[in-house]
DNA sequence: GACATTCGATTACAATCGTAGTCAATGGTG
DNA sequence: CACCATTGACTACGATTGTAATCGAATGTC
């Protein structure tokens, strides 16, 4: 009997650039080339570069191109959450050596919390401390 | 009147490679490239890599050699604080889109918090809250 | 002081990233 | 159907990153 192997897809690495127009697409997928362009700030990207970003995400797995029309409409293979998934635990790693309760502790210093995040996140919290409660 | 320009270090990006040498060097400076290699995992890096890591960094302004006694010592010239603050603050603009609050959700969620960490970050949170409290 | 050893500065080189340009095919227009 | 415009595939190219090797200078040894 042949045992599937689980189609492990480890996330690939997704660069700052690449980001940018993956919330795009996440934000308005399917669409194309010229779509994406429109939601990103005109000014600093040019189509042929949003199109390079196209095939090389493409190339990582990160999207699919629908080759049918005229123009190529792309959608996601992996979700923003995913990514959010990867990258923050690169982060976490990298920059706060895996410790979860320092890197909070930043963000509650640095960002700025309106009172409503602030009592969000309390309740989260609890909810964590006593996860059936 | 000649208005002195303030300083601004902007800080430079640092590569993940290059954190993990910044790690070694915050916790033991100041030390030499031998004395490097030592805090970090010995069968992934090599003498001569670490090498090249500490000239790039000092390049890049994040470390300074004293170049006196034969090994070079080294020290660092940017706070590890200051590059949580950089590296933070562009991580969250690029996978959170600058919203603190998601990112906070996210960690409480996939980090794993000890009951201590939570009430210790409730505390904080109380203290952001009325900030004179 | 001559020689072996140790270190640092310089050089190397492939992969990835940012940023496009070229060129050819596809598709709409008259 | 001939032509022009759109668009996608491929190519380009310098900067950065990861990973070292080479080569020459400073140091310690006899």
């Amino acid at each position: 009997m042949v045992v599937a192997i689980s189609p492990v897809m480890n996330t690939p690495r997704i660069s700052d650039s690449e980001w940018e127009v993956m919330k795009a697409v996440w934000d308005h997928e399917p669409l194309t080339a010229v779509e994406v362009l429109k939601h990103l700030p005109h000014d600093q990207w040019k189509q042929k570069t949003v199109n390079t970003f196209m095939n090389r995400l493409e190339t990582k797995g990160v999207i699919r191109a629908e080759r049918v029309g005229r123009p190529n409409v792309y959608r996601s293979l992996i979700s923003e959450k995913q990514c959010r998934g990867m990258e923050g635990s690169q982060f976490l790693k990298k920059v706060f050596r895996g410790e979860v309760a320092p890197l909070m502790l930043h963000f509650i210093e640095n960002g700025d919390l309106s009172k409503n995040d602030i009592a969000e996140l309390k309740q989260m919290l609890e909810k964590r401390y006593r996860p059936d409660g």
